[in-house]
DNA sequence: GTCCAGCCACAACCAGCAGTTGTATCCATA
DNA sequence: TATGGATACAACTGCTGGTTGTGGCTGGAC
C-alpha cells in the first residue's frame, strides 16, 4: 500500500468527487480514478459509489476513512521524529525498563501533548557526545565515568537514587531474609550477564565489587531478562542485583524474592543531562517536571561511587 | 512514502543486517539497500550506520523505529476495517454528535480492546438494509418509519429517550424561562435547517408539528451546526430543537440557552438494532453493555410518535 | 423531448523507478 | 595473508503509474 494512494482516497472523500481531488493533488482525474481503483482492488471492497455528479463513500469507505486519516497522521509523526528543526524531544535512557523510563512515562502522563522520542545509547560518553552534537536533547545517566568529568557545556542534576535490591529464587539461602547487609553478600554468587564493559554502569558495579569484596559474574551470553529470571528462580546458589523500580514481566509461580540491601544500601544515581544552550521548549518543561517529581537523593546510609557524584 | 519501504526498515532494524531482512522479505540484499537509501534520502537523515558485520541504527533511526512500527500497525488496522471476516464492529449512528455517539464512546471506554468503526447512513431503511446485508453490524435509530414495521430478522431494543430542548439566543422571548410547555411553542418560529426529507427523524418532527400545531421551518441550506448556532444566537425571533445530550462546540459569549420542554416533554427514542443471526462476538458485548448503562425509557409525561414505539 | 454540462472509466502510450544480476570494497577473523 | 560475510555501486529490464485522448452516463435547462 502506498501512502500517496491513501492521501488520494482521503482527498476524494473530502471533495466528494475525483476531479476536485485531482486538482488538489496536482494530477489528472484519470490518475485519481486509477489510484482509487487500485486501492479498491487491493482491499477487495468498493470504497466509492460513482455517480454522474461525483463519488460518494460506500459503507466500507466510511469505515475506512478514519483509519486512512490516522495512517496519514502516523506518517506525519514519523517524518517529524527525524525532522531537523522542531522535532519531538529526544531523550536517552539506559534501558526500556529502567527507572528513567518510569520518569518519562510520568512526564508523558502529565504532558501528553508533548511529543517524545526515547532512544538508548551505549554509555554516558556516547550520550554526552550526542547531546553536544544536538542528536539528542537529554539523557538519564550516572553523570560521569571514573576520571572523566563532564564537559563545561553539559549541565546535570541528580534526579533519582534507585536502591539496588537482591533478586533470588525461592531456594536461595537468603530467600527468607527481610533484608541483608551489603557485607554479608561477600560469599554469594551474584550473576549479572547483562553488564556491558565500557559502560558507566559496568564501572558502577566494578566499584561496588572492589569496595565491598563481592563476587559478580558477568560471564555468559545475555539472553534477556526473561532467561535471567528463569535461571535465578531455578538456581538456589544464584542471585542478581536489580533496581527497585525495574519493572519486570514477572512469570507466575517463579517465587522470586526482592530483598533490600542495607549497611549501606547501594543506590544507582540517575542524573539528568542536557546541553546548556539547548533551546527546545519541551526541555524546560521536562526539567520543571523533574524538579517537582524527583525523589530525594543522597540519603544517609546509601552508597554511590565517588565519581558518580555530580559537581 | 511507501509502506513497503517502512516495512523494510523495520525488518532491517530487527535483523540488524540487510541480508537477513532481504531473505525475510523475499527480495535481494541490493533491493533492501536501495530501499533504505531511498528512505534516508527522503527523510534527509541517515538511519543506519553500515558496518562490515551488518547495519545498526543511528540515533535518528532509533527515534524513527517506534513511529515506523506504529505506522505499520495503523496500516494493519486500516486494512482490517474493511476485511470481510472478523472485522471491527461496525455501528451506524444518526450523527457524530448524537446521543448514540455518546453511548459508543462510553462503550469504548469500558472496552478499549474492542475495535469499533462508526458510520452514518441516510435513514433507518438504509440502516436496516445494511444490517441485513451484513455491511454493518448494528444501528442506533428510531426503530421504524410510519407504516413500515421492522423485518422479522431485525431485533431492536429501545435504549435511550433523549429529551428535546429548546435552544434560543439571549434576546428570545423565552430566553429566561426555566421551562416551557410544548403547546406554548405554537406561535414561535422554530428553525431546523438540517432536517433531511426521507429520514425517520424528519418523520418524527413532522408528527411533532402535526400533533401540537408547531411551526418548524426546514428551509434554507444547512451550513452546519456552527452557522445554525450563530444565527439562533443573533436572531431573537428564532429558536431550534436540540437533543439534551447533543454536545456542541459552544462559542463563548453567545449566550445560548437550553430550555426544557414540558407537558409533555418530547423525547427522541433511540433504539439499538441488530440482526438476529449476527455472530460477531463484540455485538453481544455491546448489547450487554447497553443493557447495563441504558437509561430508563418510556417515562411518564413524555411524547414519542406512535410508530416509533418498538413491538 | 433534446441538448449540454459535468463527471467518471477505458485505452493507448510513455517515462521512470524498482527489482535483479554481477561486481567491487571493506573489515574481522583464522 | 586469505577468506567469509557484509554493504554499495553499475547496468539492465519489466512493470507500475502517470498523461493524453475518448466514450458513456445522468441530471437539469431549454
Amino acid at each position: 500500500m502506498d501512502l500517496d494512494t491513501v492521501r488520494t482516497f482521503v482527498a476524494a472523500a473530502d471533495a466528494g468527487q475525483f476531479q476536485e481531488a485531482a486538482a488538489e493533488l496536482a494530477v489528472t482525474q484519470q490518475a485519481v480514478s486509477k489510484r482509487i481503483a487500485a486501492l479498491e482492488r487491493n482491499l477487495g471492497v468498493r470504497l466509492f459509489t460513482r455517480t454522474p455528479r461525483g463519488a460518494e463513500l460506500t459503507i466500507d469507505g466510511q469505515a475506512f476513512l478514519p483509519h486512512a486519516r490516522e495512517l496519514l497522521r502516523a506518517a506525519e509523526r514519523a517524518v517529524a521524529s527525524v525532522r531537523a528543526g522542531s522535532r519531538p524531544l529526544r531523550v536517552d535512557v539506559i534501558a526500556s525498563r529502567s527507572a528513567a523510563s518510569g520518569l518519562m512515562r510520568g512526564f508523558h502522563r502529565a504532558h501528553p501533548e508533548i511529543d517524545l522520542d526515547v532512544v538508548m545509547l551505549f554509555n554516558v560518553d556516547t550520550a554526552v557526545a550526542a547531546i553536544r552534537s544536538g542528536a539528542i536533547d537529554a539523557s538519564f545517566r550516572a553523570v560521569a565515568m571514573p576520571g572523566r568529568p563532564l564537559p563545561e557545556d553539559i549541565e546535570s542534576v541528580r534526579v533519582l537514587d534507585e536502591q539496588l535490591q537482591l533478586l533470588t529464587g525461592p531456594g536461595h539461602a537468603l530467600a527468607s531474609a527481610r533484608s541483608v547487609p551489603l557485607a554479608q553478600l561477600a560469599g554469594h554468587r551474584i550473576w549479572m550477564p547483562g553488564v556491558v564493559p565500557g559502560t558507566e554502569w559496568a564501572a558502577y558495579y566494578d566499584d561496588l565489587v572492589a569496595e565491598f569484596g563481592l563476587t559478580i559474574e558477568a560471564t555468559g551470553p545475555n539472553f534477556g531478562s526473561d532467561a535471567l529470571l528463569d535461571t535465578v528462580a531455578d538456581t538456589p546458589a544464584l542471585a542478581t542485583f536489580m533496581g527497585e523500580q525495574t519493572r519486570l514481566v514477572w512469570p507466575a509461580g517463579h517465587g522470586l524474592r526482592r530483598i533490600p540491601v542495607t549497611d549501606p544500601t547501594p543506590v544507582y544515581p540517575h542524573s539528568f543531562l542536557w546541553h546548556r544552550d539547548n533551546p527546545h521548549p519541551a526541555l524546560a518543561t521536562l526539567r520543571a517536571h523533574l524538579a517537582v517529581t524527583a525523589a530525594g537523593t543522597g540519603a544517609a546510609g546509601t552508597w554511590v561511587p565517588d565519581w558518580a557524584i555530580p559537581r
